[in-house]
DNA sequence: ATGACTCCCAGTGGGAGA
């Protein structure tokens, strides 16, 4: 099976794209982050006649997280309980007998600001939340945008950008934190390409230049680790004339 | 280089993203 993850900024854009990535790529599980759509104006119609079925969290203009699957999750819980946030960043699920947890994790914007401690905040919320569903969950997968580069190899200028946002110590320890609870970063299981990123920026030309992060991950289970075969990331999508500037990254199970 | 692009809500500009 495969469970893939994509920050799509925007699905009212990107719907199209989606449809036609999933025509090509007909994965078990996807989650998408940033749909920026009330639940009232989600495509869940046309997502239902492409064969998934979709659960979502959304709000206007900001965030928004989404759940599609072949067959309908279970258990499904949205954003992080007993964390009281307005903002609408994690979906959960249980899909054929996996825990999938997709999340969108703050932006953080710079290190002084009010969103970096918010940030912080969420991501320990994140771990002792998660802590619990390993417990009842053995089998589980973490993914999304983690808008953290976990290592100075996942970041194209690591020396320009030491110490910024999704670079800083604190925002790796906490990565380094969710590997403590048993979890581990699919994409490193395999050997991949040098300058492998899920992110360029719409500036600068960024993305023929391949100047990029690496932010979107998939995380899996110890229970579930044997079960992976391979990990990557989809570049087409970011070849379109109208991209996200994230591109979709796709794990595959036993 | 306090830039660059894209999306959104707004409303003929500005915030946020990363």
């Amino acid at each position: 099976m495969q469970f893939a993850t994509w920050n799509v900024n925007s699905l009212s854009v990107r719907l199209p794209q989606v449809l036609d990535w999933l025509a090509l790529n007909p994965v078990d599980v996807l989650v998408l982050q940033e749909t920026k759509l009330t639940d009232d104006k989600f495509p869940q119609a046309a997502i239902e006649a492409a064969g998934y079925a979709v659960q979502f969290f959304g709000q206007k203009t900001y965030n928004g997280v989404a759940l599609l699957s072949r067959n309908a999750a279970q258990d499904v819980v949205k954003n992080i309980p007993g964390f009281d946030d307005a903002q609408a960043r994690v979906i959960a699920g249980t899909v054929d007998g996996v825990r999938t947890i997709g999340c969108y994790f703050p932006n953080g914007q710079a290190p002084d600001s009010d969103k970096f401690v918010y940030k912080l905040g969420w991501l320990d919320a994140l771990a002792a939340w998660l802590k619990a569903e390993l417990q009842a969950h053995p089998q589980l997968l973490l993914m999304g945008d983690f808008n953290i580069a976990p290592d100075d190899r996942d970041v194209y200028d690591p020396i320009g950008m030491e110490g910024q946002i999704h670079c800083t110590t604190e925002e790796r320890a906490h990565f380094q934190g969710l590997v403590g609870l048993g979890l581990v970063d699919a994409f490193r299981l395999f050997e991949q390409p040098a300058k492998s990123w899920s992110w360029w920026d719409y500036r600068n030309l960024a993305f023929r230049r391949n100047q990029g992060l690496r932010i979107d991950h998939i995380l899996v289970s110890a229970a579930l680790r044997p079960r992976v075969q391979a990990c990557h990331i989809d570049k087409l999508p970011r070849k379109h004339e109208r991209p996200s500037d994230h591109a979709p990254v796709v794990v595959t199970l036993t």
